[in-house]
DNA sequence: TCAAAAAATCCCACATTGATGGATATCGCG
DNA sequence: CGCGATATCCATCAATGTGGGATTTTTTGA
């Protein structure tokens, strides 16, 4: 570990559940000396990234807050994305939400939770790995070959446990199902009872950016319904797509070293 | 500016309006040589700060969402004021906003846009200057007296180009008057024909933690509103400070080193 | 407003590592 | 799949990160 990534770790100590700490803390917490940590606090104070607040501790600062800001500016996901998405979520009257690939995980960047919205769903921020549930699955089939390949070399166990093809012919195959239904569904597959249905979201090239999806409890849709969702939500995809195609939403950069 | 520094003040050049930088361009801005700006980029993108996008070029990463995740879980102005600035704008048919103080300026936390919102409202994660618009200016009379005397001290000029007092005892007179009236109206501040009116939020022992107001253009509420304005603000305000003294809303610090 | 306590900065020699310019390995894309 | 683009590796040494007190500044609460 050099000195930036201890720098960079101490971002890490700063959770919902302990929001506040305290500059001895933080010293005790980083191993360093007293005069090292308080170096490393204070460019991280100075880039905006902790605010010192009363009694002598420390939280996250404002540059996050903007930084996020530009995040959210200049990804066609979230900008392209949102109007379908709320739109679906008011006509199915159900909880929504877009979601992109990071590396090895899938990040919700978008929700719009419509009354009764599962407690499980998950929101702007939040992870999930990468073989269970719709909204990641969804966007499998579409990345480039290398990357599946990649993917595979990587994740082979996670993949066989998700169901998802013991070998390579097999994962091959069921990418193959997912992309010729141009939409996914899944059950249980975060909360027993949750039902995810997802459909992928292009950039103008045809690389997949990114996913949008319903998320329901299975007691409050009948099975029957389904086929109609899934509509719905290929639908409202495709038209986020076109929204983005448009070139006014952001920067429409398909994600990289993906796995 | 030493290592640390320079390696997040990579994190400046991605903006809204060039969200997307080629490795190269990112080595020529920071002129570094090629292997440490590649150094100081792979630390960046393994904490999750940077993320590679197709064509060799990098982004802001997920742990910026992640981390303002965090910043809002934590907020007891976002989260304790939300839902009452939520109903003070439905009921007022305004659009309103949460605000809070870091360092020398204020940011916008949380906003809801009412219909035929003006385009100049601020939205979370922009700055505005200290001394202009009623979001600040309300909060200033609460802070503790050597925070005022050290803003003083620091911005005498700009409190005198913003009319809020010639000397001190003219700048506690200002400030005294906007802590009599429990809320402050502005016009025009930020721009032309633009009305702020806003209350301040406080925690459990009273110290300042942020502002709730009303934004909208002055063609839209005839002066004679403006009471019964105000005085919904202070309202909703009111029930926000309780919601936060509640002590279920974060970590209610009021913030430090202001100015 | 004041004074004591707490927090943050300063200091500077030297131990440690960050920086660098090619060589080499790995990854991405058509 | 293969080649060009990107990222990593290497090892010396110049540069700076480190640390333990002393000192200064800020915060807190009466």
């Amino acid at each position: 570990m050099n000195s930036l990534e201890k720098m960079l770790s101490l971002l890490d100590v700063f959770t919902p559940a302990v929001p506040v700490w305290s500059t001895d803390d933080l010293i005790r917490w980083s191993g360093a000396s007293r005069s090292t940590c308080y170096r490393y606090v204070k460019v991280l104070q100075d880039a905006g990234l902790l605010t010192p607040v009363a009694q002598g501790a420390y939280m996250l600062g404002p540059r996050i807050i903007e930084l996020d800001r530009n995040v959210r500016a200049s990804d066609p996901v979230y900008t392209g994305g949102g109007p379908p998405m709320v739109k679906l979520a008011t006509r199915t009257r159900q909880s929504a939400m877009l979601c992109i690939l990071f590396s090895d995980t899938v990040m919700c960047v978008r929700d719009f939770r419509h009354r009764d919205a599962p407690e499980e769903m998950f929101a702007r921020g939040q992870r999930r790995p990468l073989f269970v549930g719709a909204a990641s699955k969804v966007m499998l089939p579409y990345l480039a070959a290398h990357q599946q390949r990649t993917l595979y070399a990587k994740h082979r166990k996670s993949i066989a446990a998700a169901g998802m093809g013991s070998d390579w012919e097999g994962f091959r195959k069921y990418l193959a199902q997912v992309r010729e239904a141009g939409h996914c569904i899944t059950r249980g597959e975060f909360s027993p009872g949750i039902v995810g249905i997802a459909a992928p979201l292009f950039n103008g090239a045809g690389d997949v950016l990114g996913s949008m999806g319903l998320v329901f409890h299975h007691a409050k849709v009948t099975k029957a319904e389904f086929p109609r969702l899934a509509q719905a939500v290929m639908s409202a995809a495709q038209e986020a797509t076109e929204r983005i195609g448009s070139g006014a939403h952001g920067a429409d950069r398909p994600a990289r070293a993906v796995g």
